[in-house]
Formats: C-alpha cells, sequence, structure tokens
DNA sequence: CGATATAATGAAAATGAATTTCAAAAGCAT
DNA sequence: ATGCTTTTGAAATTCATTTTCATTATATCG
C-alpha cells in the first residue's frame, strides 16, 4: 500500500515532468507513516528530526504536490492550520470532532456518500471531492 | 426575523454580562443586511464605509461573539479568509462549491442531516453544529 | 446626578501560517 | 562531463488574525 502510494506519487511526477529529488522521497515516506490529520508544521518538525536541513517551504510546497497528486488532503478544522490526511482510493472518510477535548473520530456512510452524488446530478455540478465535519461532544466529554 | 436576531444577541450579552455598544449595534446591523458568506474583511469595509471610525479588531471580535451567541458561523472554504453565514434556526444548508468560479450553491437535504444524527448516536457522539463541502465544478464550469 | 469600576474600542504592534524570492545546489538529458 | 532547468533552503515577505495598551464608553452604586 505504501508502495502503490510511491507509485502514484511517481506517476504523478512523471506526468507533470518534475524531478525526483531526495527531499520529495524523504517526506514523502515520513508522510505516509503518519496517522492522520498532520499539520504542515508537525510533519516539518517530524522531517526535520531525522533530516535538519530541509526546509519549511520545501515541506510545505511537498504536500501541496501530494494533494495534487490524489494522496493527501487538506483539511481545514478550526485551529488555524491547515492539516493533511491520507487519501485512500475508493475509501471516503468524515470526521466528528470533539470541541471538548480535540479529538476526532472517522466515521464513513455509503448512504450520505450517495444522497450526496444526487444531490449534485440535480444541481448539475461535478463533485471532485468533499467533506464534512460534525462538530460536538465525544462521549467521554458529555458528563 | 432581523429584530429576533438582535434579541437573540441582545439575550446573549446579558447572559454573558456584555456590555451594549454603538459598535456592536452597527455590526450587527450590517451583518444581518448582507448576504451569505461573507468574510471578515469584507464586512469590515462595508462597516467601515459608513463608520469610518470602526476598527478591524472590532469586526473580528464581535462576528466571534455572534457565532457563541449562535447567530453566525464560521466557514472556511480554501481562499485562507474566514467566512461567517447567517444560521438561522430550524434550517441548515451545506455548501456545492465550484473550484471552477468559486461560486456556492447552497442545499438542504433533511435524510443527511438523520444519517448524521445516527452516525453521532452510534458514538456517543452529542451534535453541536456540522459542515459539509462539496468540491466540483458548477454547470457551467464543466464544459 | 456624579464618581467609580470595569468592559470595549482603535491604532499599532505582534503573531503565525503560508508564500515568495533568489542564489546555490541538484537532477537530467545529451 | 556539459549545460539547461528544476528544486531547494534561508530569509524576507505577505496577509489574516490576535494582542497590547492607552483611551473612551458603559453600567452601577452611592
Amino acid at each position: 500500500m505504501i508502495l502503490e502510494k510511491k507509485k502514484t506519487f511517481n506517476d504523478f511526477a512523471a506526468s507533470k515532468g518534475l524531478r525526483s529529488t531526495r527531499q520529495r522521497d524523504i517526506i514523502l515516506d515520513i508522510f505516509l507513516s503518519t496517522h492522520e490529520h498532520i499539520s504542515v508544521e508537525e510533519l516539518y518538525l517530524k522531517v526535520k528530526s531525522s533530516n535538519p536541513g530541509i526546509g519549511h517551504a520545501t515541506v510545505y510546497r511537498t504536500l501541496k504536490l501530494f494533494a495534487e497528486a490524489g494522496l493527501a488532503r487538506e483539511i481545514l478544522l478550526h485551529d488555524g492550520q491547515t492539516r493533511y490526511e491520507h487519501v485512500v482510493k475508493g475509501e471516503h472518510h468524515d470526521h466528528l470532532v470533539c470541541t471538548g477535548c480535540n479529538s476526532i473520530i472517522e466515521f464513513e456512510d455509503e448512504t450520505i456518500e450517495k444522497l450526496q452524488s444526487e444531490i449534485a446530478a440535480r444541481h448539475g455540478f461535478l463533485i471532485n471531492s468533499h467533506k464534512m465535519e460534525i462538530y460536538g461532544l465525544c462521549a467521554n466529554c458529555r458528563r
């Protein structure tokens, strides 16, 4: 699965005439090793700890490429940082965001996806992606 | 309906021990007179045109209060600006965002709302709000 | 009605995420 | 290797948002 993602990126790079660089390899490896919803800053720190030479801007630029290549997705929560999550083809999950402890629960619902398609069709709209976030309190934070 | 919103805000202000000020009245009036999805900057410019004295920070601070009071909702699109939309009680709409022309189509779907409640219940989650955005191309931009 | 306490405001400065600039370094085709 | 172009890193820049702080306004209490 990791190899598959690397291939996805290599194919993308090839199709765009991008060069293969040590930095992009490293950043991709580390991104693939992370959990979901990592912010650019967090990833940058991870990268820097094993590769002190790699700069801020490169991490930003590279994550944008990953998003373009379709293997990462930008998500905006409410903490002022852009985060990226992994894109797994054929799977799309949405988020329950707890405003108490900031934890995130993922879920997937096929019926909602289907309804979205219907709604889009009704408006002549061609879906590229979507996101849904439900805000509230998780079981722990409720009481 | 406008009066109702003003009352909502006054009640909120009273409950929080906030003072009633000329600036908040003006900003509320102007916010209520706008269309959906206004950015803070846009609102600030509107406010300034009739009330040059009112400052940037006050508009930011006041919009946050409106959100707390439940009459506005923060929405994050992908243009680097925080926008606010009107909260209409008993109504919730979601967005089709065209990445071609940046237009926004609103829609509402009761079934999706219901499914959200079920999902939340399944996770012991107490919903406060949610947002859903579908990205793609509108009918005009498709061809 | 003042006087007093405290909240709110505005201007400017500060913050912080993200982007741009540009000279140096690295990749790639020949 | 050579030369051309992309990529990189550091620093500077941009831009939205927040904070600071002195001043002003509001509310409360005597």
